[in-house]
DNA sequence: TGGGGTTAT
DNA sequence: ATAACCC
């Protein structure tokens, strides 16, 4: 998270704006071109997105109180179901019994999510190629350039006429004069652009927050819930990381770092922003409390990364019991059966394979372990040529994994198993320029080969 | 607690 | 290979 930022540094870097704001900048327009101190990034959140998806797939869910189940977890559901009670990863039986009506979907093979993920990313990607993803659900899109844009081309009059879109944060008045506003006004009207080309694309609702940084934008999004959007204001910065309640809601400060913090005496995110320093590097590490305690202050100046093509495949199956060889290695050959589904499509080769599980203990741990180790080369070349069996080579490798971790012959007992693909090349290493790659119809005639979407529109291999 | 993902060490 | 984080 601390990649140097390659188009804009962040004005939270300065020691002055530790503290909120009171008076801001009225000259940017002096500045070049391009300098803008200040991003301008959109956070779009989708509303419940698995129900949603189902909801598309069938309609007659649609105005039913609907859960999206995998194994005993209603793991999300629409807001009809949450209207009567049903809440995120609530147990099926606590759902039925709050709601007895609630209709249930099994959601544990999330092909159709992850395909509708990738074409909200793509989406994104459209209006600005700089989109990081997080989890299925999540973007960001770092709108600063393309507000600038906009900003050039509208003359002074429209410019003073330029109007918000959606909510904004604390109800706070903006002043056009004040460049940071306006720019974040144009970020506001693009995200609704957004939302609106989503939905009528794609039929899928879901919120927006635009703010100054990432943090700040995630936050800010989920202000107003469901299909609704926020921006926030500098001025507003403080109020809006003090709503919250602990430091565990903080993006970025998870469960065991919020333990360690609370065994300080930390729950609030006040009690983070008032902490020592020396003290909380002492006990966290320079790295984790110099950016959780900056993120305390509403500071963020982590980039928007594109994710780009993902860089791992995995299929996990969870369990009550798999206790005998056989029956882990039927698992191992659904999960692979899939997994080479998946990885055949994307094009690229996968030079690791690794092989997790969790072993029983009564203890509460969450307890894995993993081997992984390269895919033979005779291996890769079968995957090139498609059609030959791959799978009796890859699984013999995955019971050497197995039996690597687990002495078969001493009693076990599994509650999941889990196969990955990582380490994806494309095969073809051909570099622009030289002849092998024009010679390469994956590499000349697609941006990237094999880049998840097969947007074949514009060019035709007659093959 | 599910079935995924990422980066840092 | 694990541990932390995210959903």
């Amino acid at each position: 998270m601390t990649k140097p930022e390659r188009h804009h540094s962040a004005a939270e870097t300065s020691p002055a704006t530790l503290h909120p704001r009171t008076s801001v900048a009225v000259h940017d327009e002096l500045e070049p071109a391009g300098s803008s101190s200040c991003r301008v990034i959109v956070h779009v959140d989708l509303d419940c997105f698995y129900a949603q998806v189902e909801m598309i797939s069938n309609p007659e869910l649609k105005d039913k109180p609907l859960g999206v189940q995998q194994k005993y977890l209603v793991v999300t559901c629409n807001y009809e179901a949450r209207k009567l009670g049903v809440k995120k990863l609530m147990s099926v039986r606590d759902a039925k019994e709050k709601c007895p009506q609630l209709v249930l979907v099994n959601g544990e093979d999330l092909t159709r999510y992850r395909e509708m993920s990738y074409k909200v990313t793509e989406l994104l990607e459209e209006f600005s190629p700089v989109v990081e993803r997080l989890g299925f659900d999540e973007n960001f899109v770092d709108l600063t350039e393309m507000v600038e844009k906009r900003l050039e081309q509208l003359q002074s009059d429209e410019l003073s006429a330029l109007t918000v879109s959606g909510h904004v944060y604390n109800n706070q008045p903006v002043n056009p004069r004040d460049t940071l506003h306006v720019r974040l006004l144009v970020g506001s009207q693009i995200a609704a652009e957004m939302r609106e080309a989503m939905y009528q694309q794609l039929g899928l609702t879901g919120c927006a927050g635009v703010a100054s940084n990432k943090l700040l934008a995630k936050l800010v999004s989920g202000v107003f819930k469901p299909n609704q959007q926020t921006v926030l204001l500098p001025e507003s910065s403080q109020d809006l990381i003090h709503s919250l309640n602990h430091i565990k809601e903080m993006p970025g400060i998870g469960y065991k770092t919020s333990k360690r913090l609370e065994a300080l005496g930390i729950s609030s995110v006040r009690d983070l922003q008032t902490f020592s320093s020396k003290i909380l590097e002492k006990e966290l590490g320079i790295s984790v409390a110099q950016r959780i305690q900056k993120l305390s202050f509403g500071e963020d100046d982590s980039p928007v990364t594109p994710s780009g093509p993902p860089q791992s495949f995995s299929e996990e199956d969870s369990f009550k019991k798999c206790s005998s060889e056989v029956e882990a290695k039927t698992k191992i050959e659904e999960l692979l059966a899939s997994l080479l589904n998946r990885v055949c499509q994307d094009g690229r080769k996968p030079y690791t394979v690794r092989l997790t599980l969790r072993q029983y203990s009564s203890g509460k741990q969450c307890n894995r372990e993993s081997r992984q180790c390269p895919v033979p080369p005779h291996v890769i070349q079968k995957l090139a040529a498609g059609n030959y069996d791959v799978m009796t080579p890859m699984v013999d490798i995955l019971m050497k994994l197995f039996r690597n971790m687990v002495n078969v012959k001493m009693p076990f007992h599994l509650t999941l198993l889990s196969v990955c693909f990582c380490n994806l090349k494309s095969l073809n290493t051909a570099k622009k320029g030289t002849i092998d790659y024009y010679l390469t119809p994956s590499l000349s005639t697609t941006s990237h080969a094999g880049k998840r979407s097969f947007k074949m529109k514009d060019c035709h291999m007659e093959d």
